[in-house]
DNA sequence: ACATCTTTTGGCACTGAGTGCCAAAGTCTG
DNA sequence: CAGACTTTGGCACTCAGTGCCAAAAGATGT
């Protein structure tokens, strides 16, 4: 669903649509990386891809957006799967087991896009936060549908519980984006699985 | 030194320079809680405080920070907090003290503000972001600091144990805003407390 | 192949956030 | 009160993002 059997068997209007958007992304984080976020206008991104401003922004509805495709393919395809998929055992375990499953449906190239949107985002104060964005509405929406699902009540453990998975995700995309990204996503599930293994002692951690 | 003890002891430009602050601020949050956020131009908000917006921008990097002072004077406060005082015992428990103190020592007003901002942020979608903003460079200079001072070398623990504190404390706020603020900070810090006693048992939370 | 309907695009003018610059005003020091 | 220093105002500018509508291009039925 989120590999790429989308190429051929779209009719044209939307195969083109949907090759202007890969376009637009692609030049913009190329574009991005090598002349700087700030120093980069959306502008430029449309004429390098002959379209016009007002085009881009359809497709992407900020700079931001447009930087961070590859993050929004990620939690996209991560509540799809938590709308869709069975939520059983333990809410932890269970997001921590839908990341691994997205992670490995995702297109070939997504990890080396996803990779540079890191290295991106740490060269750009100004994007810092919007990686967060995605995490932050993917929280509500996963809450939401994990409190419908499972009829937990408790708002606060439950959100508590989203988030800490999330800090987990967090922490390890940092640490291995850090580390250049070894092996990629093979090598970011290992950070992942480190991360989760660490959260049980976390509150004891001391000096 | 976050109380109030700046009014009558500073020279003259300071004072006045800190005045023109805080009313831009407090204007600030009373239009855009009156109106919207996305209906008031911040020259709306200069033009009440009788400045000019060029004035408003030298005082707030942007309409971000204008909304959300209130987060960052709490957050500046636990910066330096963390920067000065002693670190010792389990770094959860560490900066959770911090934050219990640095609340309390807090503007008379700030309760009000804080929780002002809160549904300010709950019901703008553009500021939803932002307030993740504070906790994510709290959260690096966080770590940077806890490393240096406890020489836990491990980054990936040190910055999970970290980011899980401010899942707690971001539950914490949210779930008290949601509940309307009740009994001022030491409700808020009544939520901290229930979503700290929270966290060992999330990993296990199952329907 | 043609007319028609629908979706997408381009281009233009516009709003609003944020910045650089410099002169004017205000504050501080002696 | 003079001179140093800081803050402010105002203007012109860049750039992100939007509303609008006409033109282009794909889809559909005959």
């Amino acid at each position: 669903m989120y590999a790429e059997p989308d190429l051929r068997e779209l009719p044209l209007r939307e195969r083109k649509k949907l090759r202007t958007r890969r376009a637009l992304a692609d030049t913009a984080l190329r574009l991005f990386t090598e002349r700087g976020y700030d120093r980069t206008t959306c502008d430029d991104v449309a004429d390098e891809v002959e379209v016009s401003k007002r085009t881009l922004f359809r497709n992407f509805a900020t700079k931001e957006d447009l930087a961070m495709a590859a993050d929004a393919e990620l939690w996209d395809a991560f509540l799809d799967e938590i709308e869709t998929g069975p939520l059983t055992g333990p809410v932890v375990e269970t997001l921590r087991r839908t990341i691994y499953e997205v992670l490995t449906g995702l297109d070939e190239d997504w990890d080396r896009r996803f990779l540079a949107t890191r290295a991106l985002v740490a060269a750009t104060p100004a994007l810092h936060v919007h990686g967060l964005r995605f995490c932050a509405t993917t929280i509500d929406r996963a809450v939401t549908r994990v409190a419908a699902a499972t009829g937990l009540a408790d708002g606060l453990r439950l959100r508590l519980a989203v988030e800490v998975t999330i800090a987990a995700w967090h922490t390890a995309s940092l640490t291995w984006s850090e580390a250049g990204g070894p092996d990629g996503r093979r090598g970011l599930i290992r950070h992942l699985d480190e991360a989760f293994s660490a959260l049980p002692d976390v509150l004891a951690l001391a000096p």
